[in-house]
DNA sequence: ACAGAGTCTGACCGATCGGTCAGCTACCGT
DNA sequence: ACGGTAGCTGACCGATCGGTCAGACTCTGT
């Protein structure tokens, strides 16, 4: 008896398990995630688990996909364009969305995307950051080099993995108690104040 | 045939065992490391590892206690302290000197100090990042709140992880290029510059 | 020379891991 | 009414995990 008839039963198992692992794989961890706790949140049983996806790998890499691939588009368009303080305002609002919209997937791949080398996935994503830190390196001074590590790993961290660090045993005067749309608009102000010198105070 | 016949045995094996497993704790992830790993990269046998240290989580918390003893005390000393901005300075070189020595302790904690709850050694960290996150955000905008964030878990992970992530495969002609003390100035420089609004450019 | 403590190791244990497989059930086209 | 297939599961497999234990080796004090 499923909960939702008009669903297709395929699609639905396979998206509640590939969401189940990734809200796994990134709080927990890979490697200590067993399929059997995947399949114990989402319903199923291990089994069903390895009958909708190959293997834990092939499970991660549905699950973290489509986040990798907004992160190819963005980083390669802003590796293609100009440098003008109007693109690079674009580039960080669209990073932040990114972040807000992908939050479990970019948690997943920041804190463990060194430890999980040779997954197809992972490597893909770790080859767009590596593009995008060659556009931002070339030609850049340490101090700048520095202000966007500091401006894109500090908004990353702070949002998604602070997220998470509060929210499980207290549910946190903090970051969470605003709005995305708050933070979103915070964050993007910091941002720019960092990285684009003119439009800042 | 001990390589350095000075040590006393003991303690050469202890702080071999110690650091192979911080190297591996940080780099692969603790769950994801077996006592085997850990006694092959320093050279002894699985059987040692555990009459050296009586389980997998007490070597964790060999190796991490150092590094979070040290941020205990800065930690504590911030938050008792004034929030001059002569303080905040002094706080952001400690901070980013923390960071420096303690790059793999940090790296370690960063990425798993989430996924490692229950670990006595790891709710130390947890508890001491509370403080400082309370100490911030008491009485502070939430734009406040997310420039300091940014800020820290930014030099955070741009120092710690962004290191190791492009040490092993390609020599990186990133930030390992420089020496530390550029990194150290360039760091301090770019944190003054958005926690401290008067000392700025 | 000998006793004893300290260091180290291989063999072994139960538990759990990712993954395979045969079979059960429910639905669908004919 | 019935064969086929999609979805799902329990039983099972070899490998590996963290951890135990009895013994071997070395060094030291007497």
């Amino acid at each position: 008896m499923p909960t939702d008839a008009t669903l297709p039963a395929r699609a639905r198992a396979g998206d509640e398990l590939r969401q189940a692992a990734l809200e796994q794989f990134a709080t927990v961890g890979f490697a200590a995630t067993s399929l059997q706790q995947i399949a114990d949140h989402a319903g199923y049983s291990k089994s069903s688990v390895l009958y909708h996806y190959a293997s834990k790998e092939a499970l991660l890499e549905a699950a973290t996909t489509p986040a990798i691939e907004k992160l190819e588009v963005l980083v390669a368009e802003f590796a293609a364009g100009r440098r003008s303080d109007a693109a690079r305002g674009a580039f960080i609002a669209r990073f932040v969305d990114l972040l807000l919209g992908e939050r479990l997937a970019v948690h997943l791949f920041v804190s463990q995307g060194h430890s999980l080398r040779g997954i197809p996935a992972i490597e893909r994503g770790n080859a767009a950051i590596r593009v995008l830190a060659d556009a931002i390196c070339t030609g850049a001074s340490l101090a700048e080099q520095m202000r966007f590590g500091v401006a894109l790993a500090g908004a990353t961290y702070a949002l998604v993995a602070g997220a998470t660090f509060f929210d499980d045993d207290e549910m946190s005067q903090l970051v969470t108690s605003y709005s995305d749309d708050d933070v979103r608009a915070a964050l993007i102000d910091v941002l720019t104040e960092l990285l684009i010198p003119a439009a800042g105070r």
